[in-house]
RNA sequence: GGCGGCAUAGCCAAGCGGUAAGGCCAAGGUCUGCAAAACCUUUACCACCGGUUCGAGUCCGGUUGCCGCCUCCA
């Protein structure tokens, strides 16, 4: 089964064939490091860290590469504000990134590399556009000459000519078009800067991208992905750099996801709406955000609010009650009985959908009712009178496995401290001796410290509330 | 003006020509000492109007309403 990705530059669903041999060299736009991330930034990082994980899983060798942009205009601003040094910020924020992004269940990418670690590559970059002719230096900015690159347009399917009418005049009297972009700008007084042929400066936002992944991942990669938003100027401005150094098609997959509204409007700074990871996780688990972004199409746009939250976590806590109540009774469980070859098989299906769903343009929100369809079967099998081992252990492996696709934990076992298991064997005692008052007392009590109690006819279960 | 997206049950959300997946919530039932967990049952004239087709949320045309990009933005 291939796995087919919808690829903007072409607007079509295309079969993944990567251009060496099950390798794949994918480039994520990170972060600008002025502030802890909002969950419009965990959108990407979530997305394609399951692309990821999915290529991983179908037997990919990915090299995943994500930037951080640690100096833009944005950056110096905060500095300013805060009145502290741009590295100073951005090492903060990044750390923060950090953080926030493994609590959300993302990978490490292979290289998160720096804009302020690569000045010498970007520079070079900017000479070989200066030399063939595809950029120019005015008044010690750097400019890209949009005209001068035959393809501009094609990936967000403008012509350079209806971009034209959009393009804001008077945005840089320096450059000759009004569509030229700016690649390394002249520094101001006190600003932090670096050395170049054209004066001191730094670079501008979209040359890193095409410095950085060319410098990781070679001329030509496989997937380049961002949010919609990117995709004009920033990709287009990337294609028109890369392609006018290399000669060579940049990226052969271009993935953008959707945008996350805050109850039902656009999230943004003005209107006070917008919700920090950092923040958030504080009040729900981060699972269960992860989860919820999976549970719609990553290419639609995802609309947010707490009760949404509320639901997901609910969804997602049966899937792992599920789960558990399979882990607590493959201790009684005994060895292969007649019926098991079915289940086996229903199992096995339901994976094999699952990883179908995925291969289809990463369709996370049918692969987790397939899910659902698996908690289903595991409770419907949990009602059988024997239960083989075997079977309980593949309903496992398989749900771990899909768990691990789209990122998602399920807690290993864990030890009950000595009193805890004492007060259940307390409750226990009274049952037997149906004194139902002091057994319900206990319940409580344990509930009191998160634990709750199920009574099962294959003994007590319990998991935390 | 250019490019694009969306409109499916109370809420969320799949669906890509063959008479509507899944989840949350709700109601009833079963199981249970009581719970919990779970299982069973119940809930859709797919925005509107035309058209193509034996057959259309699903394709085509139009209407209405929302939204994104075209400017820093995930």
């Amino acid at each position: 089964m291939p796995v087919m990705m919808y690829n903007t530059l072409t607007r079509k669903k295309e079969e993944f064939i990567p251009l060496e041999k099950d390798k794949v060299k994918m480039y994520v736009c990170g972060p600008t490091v002025y502030n802890y991330i909002h969950i419009g930034n965990a959108r990407p990082a979530i997305v394609f860290d399951t692309v990821r994980r999915h290529l991983q899983y179908r037997g990919f060798d990915v090299k995943y590469v994500s930037n951080f942009t640690d100096v833009d205009d944005k950056l110096i601003r905060a500095a300013n504000e805060l009145g502290e040094e741009v590295p100073v910020i951005a090492d903060r924020f990044i750390n923060a990134y950090f953080e926030d992004t493994h609590a959300l269940g993302c990978q490490k990418a292979d290289v998160h590399p720096r804009v302020t670690e690569n000045i010498e590559l970007i520079i070079e970059f900017i000479e070989q556009l200066v030399e063939k002719g595809f950029a120019y230096e005015s008044g010690g900015d750097v400019y890209y000459r949009t005209r001068q690159f035959d393809g501009y347009g094609k990936l967000s399917h403008q012509s350079i000519d209806e971009l034209k009418v959009g393009a804001r005049i008077g945005a840089g009297e320096k450059k000759d078009d009004a569509l030229d972009f700016v690649l390394w700008k002249a520094a101001k007084e006190g600003e932090i800067s670096w050395g170049s042929p054209w004066g001191e400066g730094r670079p501008g936002w979209h040359i890193e991208c095409s410095a950085m992944a060319r410098k990781y991942l070679g001329d030509s990669i496989d997937i380049h992905a961002g949010g919609q938003d990117l995709t004009f100027p920033h990709h287009e401005n990337e294609i028109a750099q890369s392609e006018a150094v290399t000669g060579k098609p940049f990226a052969r997959y271009w993935l953008h996801n959707g945008y996350i509204n805050i109850d039902n409007e656009k999230m943004s700074k003005s209107l006070g709406n917008f919700v920090l990871v950092h923040d958030i996780i504080k009040e729900i688990d981060p699972q269960v955000l992860r989860f919820f972004m999976l549970s719609v199409h990553y290419r639609h746009p995802v609309n947010y609010n707490k009760e949404l939250l509320d639901s997901s976590a609910a969804a997602l806590g049966r899937l792992k009650i599920a789960y558990e109540n399979l882990k607590h009774r493959k201790q009684s469980s005994t060895n292969l009985t007649n019926d098991d070859d079915q289940w086996l098989e229903k199992v096995n299906a339901h994976h094999d959908r699952f990883l179908a769903e995925m291969d289809d343009d990463f369709n996370t929100a049918n692969a987790i009712s397939v899910l659902f369809d698996l908690s289903k079967d595991a409770n419907v099998y949990l009602l059988e009178q024997h239960t083989s081992v075997q079977v309980i252990d593949t309903f496992l492996s398989k749900y771990e496995d899909m768990f691990f696709v789209l990122g998602l934990t399920i807690q290993g076992e864990e030890l009950l401290d000595e009193e805890i298991e004492d007060l259940i064997e307390q409750r226990n005692q009274a049952r037997k001796d149906r004194n139902f008052t002091r057994a319900d007392e206990i319940r409580d009590q344990l509930k009191e410290l998160n634990i709750i109690l199920e009574d099962t006819s294959q003994g007590i279960r319990w998991r935390r509330g």
